[in-house]
DNA sequence: ATAAGTGCAAAACATTTGCAGGCTT
DNA sequence: AAGCCTGCAAATGTTTTGCACTTAT
């Protein structure tokens, strides 16, 4: 990671360091809030300004995508690859849904429109188990 | 319309009226701010909160959905079957891909999934005619 | 030394809320 | 007449911006 932001001409912080590698491991879809909240655990005077710059950098790299919600909440996902957002509608929780049947339905349904496209997005709303 | 709200215990206003038209009709998605400066050509006085009630109103009703987008934009969408948005990555536009194809597919998927969904989001970004 | 990054605070937006007055029923 | 709805304005919440100071290179 040092080395991978070096080569793109970034300074290596410990804030830089700690965000970045906080919502690259995270499978959870967090708030800007939520990675606030956690690394100033680590780091007491970082300010969330610090956060939205460092995580549009890192959406800007392409590492991270935006997913924006009703009610404005947007959040952040380090998975770049072709997958489903299962959605809880009652607890808010979102996990992955990641197969090779997912990818081989997505490359049918563009081939069928007929186009490349250069992002995207699929959400499944549903009740998950604990809300059960 | 007008009977459709009187059955729901709903009061017809000529704003309301104005406004569940508008988004009712509308294809491209748009904003509560686009909303607004429609509506606010025939209703000089009508308020941006006026209009957000109204759009609450309407999805609680189950007739609209609210589609978030980076950067913290809303909009709102009247066709609440399934289809793929395709969204410019340039100019923002939005049209709905809506075909069999596409609910064969998504069958297929909820199917490998094995989950009953609520509700569903297909997003596709890519760079329209328009602006290529 | 220089340029970029951080932290702070203010500003900019979008959306929500509360309430007085007006309109529908 | 009663209650819902509107319009206004203030409040809220989130994200952005500007700038002085600090830190990495």
């Amino acid at each position: 990671m040092i080395e991978f932001l070096r080569e793109k001409g970034l300074k290596v912080t410990s804030q830089r360091l700690a965000i970045f590698n906080f919502i690259l491991s995270r499978k959870d879809h967090p708030t800007a809030e939520q990675i606030y909240q956690k690394i100033r655990g680590e780091y007491p005077t970082i300010s969330l300004g610090t956060v939205y710059k460092n995580l549009h950098l890192l959406k800007e790299i392409g590492l991270i995508q935006e997913l924006g919600f009703d009610e404005g909440s947007v959040r952040y996902d380090p998975d770049m690859d072709l997958h489903v957002n299962m959605v809880c509608t009652n607890c808010g929780k979102i996990t992955d849904y990641k197969t090779d049947k997912v990818e081989k339905l997505w490359n049918a349904l563009i081939s069928d429109i007929g186009i490349k496209p250069k992002g995207h997005r699929i959400d499944l709303y549903y009740e998950c188990d604990d809300c059960k």
